[in-house]
DNA sequence: TATGAATTTCAGAAAATACTGAAATCCGTG
DNA sequence: CACGGATTTCAGTATTTTCTGAAATTCATA
């Protein structure tokens, strides 16, 4: 009790730096460590928040799609639940923070750079820059993304695999320290 | 002029979603698009905000090393300007965003494994199974961080190279609608 | 289609955050 | 070390965001 309390608080204060609010890392954090899916009800009992705040809570959680609706049979109240599976809820995280926070830029630069011809050459040309390096980053994640959880984790186990991707471009790239093998190419 | 103001809206209104705030988002915009380093007097005038809001904006600006000093000859005043390389620029906003938003839950973590044993089992489990993916993105993270700016432009711009990554760890992971040959191992 | 439990909506209260102007501090120069 | 421009601090105000309780709505069941 005492450490799933702490979890909990610690993920109402974080929530601000995480783009949510202190109500909704809790309700996130209590349902993270329950095994059985929770009512409104529950959730409100066991945090002491309003029905109607949890009830907004669960609802933008929703839309982060980190939880989703359980049936419990017998009940007819709405369950929540966060996926069991912690490679899906990293990947749902990262797709809607891009969602959020990147795509209506890109959007912008590309508008910016159609229907702004009245920038300073600079400017123009920082936008462009800008705009550029964005999709990539989005073509590189949009690859990673497709990569299936069992091997994405296999990846992310293995050691320094990193070193081998860059050598796969035909480059050698060492790593700081690393004792890496050079192959020619 | 147009452009440029539509650029520094907008980063005012992402602000909020970036963990900043309006005043910060526009600042940094602004910054962002001078070829010439300004003081914070040029950007109070550009932008409207009380010369203690502009000075609050730009300690911030410095405390996530998006901004930094520059001096200009025969003027008393600091001067500011944002890096001008780009990958500078994202490499320094994930290092902050992770010291933020990620460092932080990690110590939590490990200190909740160490003094709590009063956790349910799927509790502690949860917490230790979040702590390892953390652990190993991480990780994942500092290895890419290595790589130097130049090679991980060439990377990014190279096309379907993660395919070739996921070979190098032994199998092979077809891309969806790709029509990479397969490479027997 | 009437009932009532469950859920959502919403206007206003409470809390948190951002912003300002005035005063204090800093710092190079005479 | 006094002057004066540049910068920061800070207490109070304004704005935004979060939270609540009451009312409205939804929906399965009788």
């Amino acid at each position: 009790m005492r450490t799933e309390n702490e979890f909990i608080l610690h993920f109402g204060e974080m929530g601000s730096r995480w783009g949510i609010n202190r109500t909704v890392g809790q309700i996130y954090a209590l349902l993270f460590l329950s095994e059985a899916p929770l009512c409104a009800d529950d959730i409100c009992e066991r945090l002491g928040f309003s029905r109607s705040n949890v009830s907004m809570g669960l609802k933008e959680l929703q839309a982060w799609r980190l939880v989703r609706r359980r049936d419990v049979p017998d009940d007819r109240r709405e369950h929540f639940s966060t996926p069991d599976d912690l490679m899906t809820i990293v990947r749902t995280l990262i797709e809607e923070r891009k969602r959020r926070e990147i795509d209506p830029t890109l959007s912008k630069l590309r508008e910016l750079e159609i229907e702004g011809q009245d920038a300073s050459d600079y400017a123009s040309a920082r936008i462009t820059e800008l705009r550029q390096l964005i999709e990539e980053l989005t073509n590189l994640y949009e690859d990673l993304a497709r990569i299936e959880t069992e091997k994405l984790r296999t990846l992310l186990k293995a050691g320094s695999t990193l070193s081998k991707l860059v050598t796969a471009t035909g480059r050698v790239i060492p790593l700081r320290g690393g004792s890496d093998t050079k192959e020619a190419n």
